[in-house]
DNA sequence: CCAATTAATGTTACTGGTAACATTTCTTGG
DNA sequence: CCAAGAAATGTTACCAGTAACATTAATTGG
């Protein structure tokens, strides 16, 4: 268990320490025979290097920031999956931190990252305006945003397109032969929220229906604000045909109210999801959402984030938007709905 | 946004960098105006400790690594959210790594984590043998296990009492009068598993009710494996009148193959889960399950490393095993079962 | 009021790597 | 076969902190 360093290792094998660190860094600069001996040296004495004098000198640290609205969300949980693996494939080490969609805990996990020495930051669920995130893009700290954007657009981002995937799922209810058709929708402060309420108007525009502003209600992509905002809307006297929920959460909240007020989906009126989560499929009412490729998301991020790290001055911004996925389940009903 | 050091700091001030490294850390032994002077100068320059050196000169990085086996499963990463706040709270930043339950991925975790310096680990899927933990614990590197234990008990853990809380669902059913009880356990190579399976064995002995092999299957925590095992169970000619899920991933695939060959629950048969997942009380069927203190166990898990990585040589084991909860929904019935 | 003691501050060395430059060893071609 | 250049290896310094000891300043009691 002793722990040995390069000098050590370079003494066994009757070299210098720089060639020990040659061999190490497999700098081409050493001879073959001179490398075996280093090589026979290291295993036989089980040396590991010390990662956090390599990090102290090197001024990297191998390790990734991630800030996520909830870890504990499994929408968060699988960008973190795909975040993972694919940093772990390409050596680098991913530390957690939940904002809770608060600026000020953003701003805590910020500086706790920092503090740590993270060689760049990946934030899943920026507001279209989050300080603690501007601040380190000016700055030039290495940022991707996944899920989320800034208002600004001049910087790293992947997202889903969620205006196209909202504009679907409106264009799919309009076509059933829904019209009075309401949304639940995301905080508009969010990229997220407001993208889709775009996609949602402009299909109503495109297609002729009048927007009602009663249709329309902002909450917390949360269960909870669609069980609110549903029991709003379901008591209206000239009640939606349609619910859009602004994701999977919301849905899951309108499906509650539903209950509660005993009413059946889709018999009584329709309903939308986003995001496809795991349990869209398994709900009460399966739910007709819009999937969009989580993993995948965080992936890319990995990819980009290490892009920027390792190339620093980078002078443009990498911008990938992937295609969502209309997926119809029962929600929304198959046959075509009465005028 | 230049990176100052305690020397510039120092000069700055008028005092040595000694001086500096003092107030930093809190050591008294400096004049109350002296540590002003300092106070001031590092405000002014916004100085920042450079974790790195600091790591590296103490040793000690902070960092704590977490070991679970899906990051993504809503389970664990609630468990993960326990861990994050208490260690944020500790001052200390955590890396989480998936092992996917499998040995050799395990390893290299431990490995990973091992090289990027992280001062203890906290595994939360452990097998009951699990080389890569048992090394670390003999080699008296900090390891606490959550949620699940190895079988050797002369290591930190918390833990559920799953024996308790399979044992009462179990009494449950044979309250509401089932006799004929099955079930779908995870794999008694896990302590959950087994310990799950121990509590629903002596429950029916203690109530004079005789095991019977076939309605016992092992399988994977998760839908699919409660989907196949289900699909066994509910083909027998002689059909259990309930079925115990080892987890609520486990129901929820038990729910998709009634499903599947018409069967309703609970009137074809009754089902419970464990864990009570946020899901339980969303699904079809509002399932009856055992809930654990899934975060806390998290947040205990921590405040046991910590206290190990601070004074290593504990000559004892903290054993935590918190009490379990029946929770009572709709999937078992409510009535009296009929003989 | 000054010696002895204690408190405050400073100096130097050290951690385990890498960078930069110096030196030695090997090639190669005239 | 040797000088010149290239390749291999070695030396020294450095990163930004902390530990240990040295020195200086302040306090206290006879």
């Amino acid at each position: 268990m002793k722990k040995y360093t390069i000098r050590d290792v370079a003494k066994a094998a009757g070299v210098s320490h720089m060639t020990v660190s040659r061999v190490l860094n497999n700098n081409p600069r050493v001879r073959a025979n001179t490398r075996e001996k280093v090589q026979k040296a290291i295993t036989e004495m089980g040396y590991e290097p010390n990662a956090m004098a390599r990090a102290f000198v090197t001024k990297k640290s191998q390790l990734i920031g991630l800030v996520v609205s909830d870890i504990s969300n499994p929408f968060y949980a699988e960008i973190s999956r795909g975040i993972e693996d694919k940093a772990f494939d390409l050596g680098y080490s991913v530390i957690f931190c939940s904002s809770d969609e608060n600026t000020h805990r953003t701003e805590a996990c910020v500086k706790n990252l920092l503090r740590t020495g993270v060689d760049g930051m990946i934030f899943t669920s920026v507001h279209l305006k989050e300080p603690a995130a501007e601040k380190l893009i000016a700055d030039g700290f290495p940022v991707v945003l996944v899920n989320r954007k800034l208002r600004n657009p001049n910087c790293h981002y992947v997202t889903c397109n969620n205006f196209q995937g909202s504009y679907d799922a409106t264009e799919h209810l309009i076509n059933l032969g829904y019209k009075k058709i309401g949304i639940i929708s995301g905080y508009s402060h969010l990229s997220t929220g407001l993208d889709r309420l775009k996609g949602y108007k402009k299909a109503l525009e495109d297609h002729g229906i009048p927007q009602r502003p009663e249709y329309i209600i902002e909450t917390s992509f949360s269960a909870d604000g669609g069980f609110e905002a549903a029991k709003e809307l379901l008591v209206l006297k000239d009640r939606p045909e349609a619910i859009m929920g602004g994701n999977d959460y919301i849905a899951l909240g309108v499906m509650d109210a539903a209950e509660a007020l005993g009413l059946s989906i889709p018999e009584d009126f329709a309903l939308t999801g986003f995001d496809n989560t795991d349990f869209a499929a398994r709900s009460r009412t399966k739910l007709t959402t819009v999937s969009q490729k989580i993993y995948e998301m965080g992936s890319i991020a990995v990819q980009i984030i290490v892009d920027t790290i390792d190339r620093k001055n980078l002078d443009y911004a990498h911008k990938v938007v992937l295609n969502p996925n209309l997926i119809i389940r029962e929600s929304c009903g198959y046959q075509l709905h009465k005028k």
